[in-house]
DNA sequence: TCAAGATACATACTGTCTGTATGTTTTGTT
DNA sequence: AACAAAACATACAGACAGTATGTATCTTGA
């Protein structure tokens, strides 16, 4: 074993370092607006190491993506997994989807930068955040019979939408009480759809 | 009057060649992925006449996004506009947006590019298309009675929020009666906040 | 254990693209 | 006709992504 450091370690680093970095400039300036010379600047590398990490500046951007999706997620199930009605979980995890989208730049990562990045490229096969676990609730809401509604699929798809949007609209408020606002706007939606 | 041609009009038919063109490779390439220079050929001029008559690359984006935020708030005021009952007016307003959202190319402008390539530059002035409409309408159902909600802003940006993602969702699926069900959606949540 | 290879990174270079400065032609004005 | 200004064209500079190549460090198998 070297005393130094092994290449795992020393990869492991690199690429922390440079995701942070990369990450709070695509959030904060963008991805277009930010260069790979300015990623790894005040790093201590070079943008040779980058390219041997990564394959190209999109290959940053993506990973970078799966992580702040999955933090999205992450957090979402660990504020509704132990609940064991299913209803509860729904409404509980909507909310938190509201909350955790507070972070701006995640925020900005996820719903502005990532979509338009990632159209130019492959067709995004990493669907929107949390809509797979919205998706699954609901569809198993129907199913219970809890849940009223015409097309399953397509009542996801409008409360994903609205969960989107509100966040957003939540953010660009100063007023603290507007999450509860915005909570409880969808919990009223989900509650007319009740049987 | 000179027999050749005026040059105002000289100008309106070089800006409508580089919207045009403009238009279909930001839609169908992204911002990004479309040069100045790929723009401009095969309409018979150079960089020089574009960057004559707009201030830069994301000059002619800006003239882009506006004629198309228009075209969305013509359609559909010209389903709605005739109908004297707001309520009414609301939804057929919310179908005509479903309709319109159908064009491919206009959709990836408004809702994929125009965030991205906006967000970096002035924060953006021209909100989304169609939500003037939709949230005026709220408000006045609201001050009528017919609406109820907790917020009518918070519940604007709700509806909205669907409206844009499940435009989204009709249009990637080749059922051609998705469009009716998710219009169907959309009537039935207002229906389920109405007085 | 040590030589051969792999890994992690640096450096130098190329192609591409945006924006700008300057020159030229055509239209408008007096 | 003469001057001014608009509508371009041309040439160039700066920035940036990606690549090719060189080098030092770590890993591994005989």
């Amino acid at each position: 074993m070297p005393a130094k450091l092994t290449k795992a370690e020393q990869t492991r680093r690199t690429r922390r370092a440079i995701l942070d970095r990369a990450r709070h400039l695509f959030a904060t300036k963008g991805y277009a607006a930010t260069g790979t010379e300015e990623i790894i600047s005040e790093l201590g590398i070079t943008r040779g190491a980058l390219y041997h990490q990564f394959k190209d500046k999109i290959g940053v951007f993506k990973a970078v993506i799966v992580e702040a999706y999955g933090e999205i997620t992450d957090y979402i199930q660990s504020q509704n997994r132990s609940l064991d009605d299913n209803w509860q979980r729904l409404i509980v995890g909507c909310q938190a989807f509201l909350e955790v989208a507070q972070q701006d730049e995640l925020r900005r990562l996820v719903f502005i930068e990532a979509p338009a990045v990632l159209a130019a490229d492959d067709l995004i096969e990493i669907d929107q955040p949390g809509f797979g676990l919205l998706y699954k609730g609901i569809q198993i809401a129907v199913d219970e019979g809890t849940l009223n509604t015409t097309d399953a699929e397509g009542f996801a798809h409008l409360v994903n939408g609205s969960l989107n949007e509100l966040a957003a609209w939540v953010a660009q408020s100063e007023d603290p009480e507007r999450l509860k606002t915005a909570q409880c706007l969808v919990e009223t939606l989900l509650i007319h759809h009740k049987n």
